[in-house]
RNA sequence: GACUCAGUAGCUCAGCUGGUAGAGCAUCUCCCUUUUAAGGAGAGGGUCCAGGGUUCGAGCCCCUGCUGAGUCACCA
């Protein structure tokens, strides 16, 4: 925030400003009244925002877990826990309530006489029944019992206010058979305020947990390497790595140009130059493209750089890797749900070469084909073509359209052409090919993966290749990064490099169609709010002025004379009355306008 | 970028052929000491996304714009 406002005082300062307008006006019914409720907290003597810690014996779940297996136990005497009210209940002298705290909900029996023992009765009637709202965030202590329905509830000796909630959360509510009712459904507000997202809808708490344990298990599968994580520059003064478009910064005490990085593969490459053995990184990655429910223009890839080894066993490693990854979060099991589909991560993956997948799909072999022979393939096959693709981009284009979308359980497609992969070893066996592998899930790739290419010569000629493309006007094309050549001319041991999708990968693991709901705050416009009026605006100030010298006049009279339009008229009229300037009355000649 | 659909109360959604804006939940008042989508009685709450137009009259019809979603295109 300080070092915002130091580099733009003026906006920063202009935008607060703004924000607090906005943000004052326009109060709803009921957001004035639990601003009415603070004050009226705040003059009984509860502080509705105390600073003391709240300590908790246990959490929802606990409860509920411990009690079911042992009533008896002495620790079901007093147990206290804090989080929001979800919903209230009241029934005269006692009520329930469902909290809500980090692992779930629990039920609290609120009974006016326990609460409170003694003549006043205050806590009960007047701070919970008038002043406490759903959303609010309360402390409550008391034993453990089971209802004459059979539910695990808490009886409250004492409540503490730890938080006031000024605005009204959606309700969501369940029946008895799950159906659920008033879902805050609406997918802009839902990412636009996530916070409410998460407190109202359980499954989406659930998806970013399954993410985090997604990440959690690959990191626990690279340590039993002993492989390093690492951090490398997300600012780059060349973008490399990857063929996209950069997003463009500008750094002032150096006055040079930054790039947010669209890939890490270079700087992870410089460190198995440096020696170690294998290095890999979460990676938040920026790409000035398109956005669509499967591209965010920031996204994170995992990638992963081995000494001494090669694309054959990268993959081997890939697909123990992934099936670890799905037993970790799916109970042990391979298989997985996803849309109408059930995908089996059970090792081996199947592994196709692009020659033969092409093949297959298309009965076209490229094997050997030149430029001019796989542009008439595309022609054939109906694919639309620019002048500016080299093979590498028209053979892409034919897997891209023709094959892709087949490879729904887990594939590895391997050998793609040499043009498409400037950063990959040729093939032991053919130089046409690169030692490349991507893995296909659900017709999507996911990963992607070399025997990296360290041979300082061919890695200088194959970015002069893709200048020459990038002249064509292919503006993705890679920049040249003389200091990456510098590194390999050094020496690079053979080295495999795999790239994995961390929101696609998550999109599939947890059943989701789109990128926006495995990002906690996916990119959106900026939101815009009117700006309530509160000057006249010209038509308005004409009719006040009329009518000013008058004090009244009739209606009909006053309309004429301020000779607008049926529509504007009605408008200006209605606004007037609304905002308290003028009042219109009914007398048996007719309509009378007064001023107020 | 193109096309399609949508935007009405805090939330979910009705709104007929263009004729005084509705329901459930939430809110407020009253009743109710083991309820659970609690219940009963009553009340309040609206820039119908914005701006124009047609019309005696527009939430509804027409035009323009904004925002979102979906499909396609671009893009890994």
């Amino acid at each position: 925030m300080a070092v915002i406002e130091a580099a733009h005082p003026v906006n920063f300062r202009y935008f607060c400003a703004k924000f607090k307008t906005v943000m004052s006006q326009n109060l709803s019914e009921q957001e004035v009244q639990r601003r009415e409720s603070l004050e009226a907290l705040r003059q009984m003597g509860v502080e509705p925002y105390p600073a003391a810690e709240y300590k908790s014996s246990h959490f929802s779940t606990a409860i509920l877990e411990g009690f079911a297996e042992d009533e008896k136990a002495s620790t079901w005497e007093k147990v206290s826990i804090s989080g929001r009210i979800m919903t209230k209940r009241i029934m005269g002298k006692a009520s329930f309530l469902d909290i809500m705290d980090s692992q779930g909900r629990i039920q609290v029996y609120l009974n006016r006489d326990v609460l409170c023992p003694g003549e006043d009765k205050g806590l009960y009637n007047v701070v919970f029944k008038r002043h406490l709202d759903i959303g609010d965030f309360i402390g409550i202590e008391g034993k453990v019992f089971r209802t004459q329905l059979g539910e695990i509830t808490i009886e409250a000796s004492q409540l503490t206010v730890l938080s006031k909630s000024l605005r009204p959360l959606p309700i969501v509510k369940k029946d008895e058979e799950g159906n659920v009712y008033d879902a805050f459904t609406d997918p802009e507000q839902r990412y636009r305020m996530r916070y409410v997202d998460l407190v109202v809808n359980d499954h989406v708490k659930q998806t970013f947990i399954t993410r985090t344990r997604i990440m959690n298990a690959m990191r626990e599968f690279f340590n039993s390497y002993d492989y390093l994580e690492v951090e490398t520059p997300i600012l780059q003064p060349i973008p490399g790595g990857a063929a996209a478009r950069p997003f463009i910064t500008h750094h002032n005490a150096l006055n040079i140009p930054l790039y947010l990085r669209i890939a890490n593969e270079l700087y992870l490459k410089r460190l198995i130059v440096g020696g170690f053995e294998g290095v890999y990184e979460f990676a938040k990655d920026f790409r000035n493209e398109g956005m669509d429910r499967t591209h965010n223009p920031e996204f994170t890839v995992m990638e992963i750089y081995v000494a001494y080894k090669d694309y054959f066993w990268m993959m081997d490693f890939t697909e123990r890797m992934l099936e670890h990854v799905v037993k970790s979060v799916h109970q042990g099991k391979t298989e997985v749900q996803l849309g109408d589909k059930k995908l089996n991560f059970q090792a081996p993956f199947a592994r196709v070469t692009m020659r033969d997948a092409i093949l297959e799909h298309t009965g076209h072999d490229i094997d050997g084909k030149s430029e001019e022979e796989l542009r008439a393939i595309c022609q054939d096959l109906g694919i639309e073509v620019e002048k500016s693709m080299g093979k590498g981009k028209l053979i892409d284009e034919i897997f891209g359209e023709k094959c892709e979308p087949n490879y729904i359980q887990p594939t590895f497609i391997i050998d793609y052409p040499v043009e498409m992969s400037p950063l990959c070893k040729k093939h032991r066996d053919n130089p046409e090919y690169t030692e490349r592998f991507e893995l296909m899930i659900n017709g999507k790739e996911v990963a992607n993966a070399y025997s990296e290419l360290n041979d300082p010569i061919d890695q200088r000629e194959r970015f002069e290749e893709q200048l020459r493309l990038s002249e064509k006007g292919d503006d993705e094309a890679m920049f040249i990064d003389q200091d990456f050549i510098r590194a390999l001319e050094y020496g690079m041991p053979p080295t495999s490099g795999m790239g994995i999708g961390i929101d696609r990968l998550t999109m599939m693991l947890t059943n989701n169609a789109s990128i926006q709901e495995v990002l906690f705050f996916p990119q959106m416009k900026p939101e815009k709010k009117a700006e309530k009026k509160v000057e006249l605006n010209d038509n308005e100030k004409l009719v006040y002025e009329i009518l000013k010298p008058e004090g009244q006049m009739d209606l009909t009279a006053l309309k004429e004379k301020a000779g607008l339009s049926n529509k504007q008229w009605d408008k200006t009229v209605k606004s007037l009355t609304k905002s308290g300037w003028i009042l219109v009355e009914k007398d048996q000649q007719g309509l009378l306008v007064k001023l107020t």
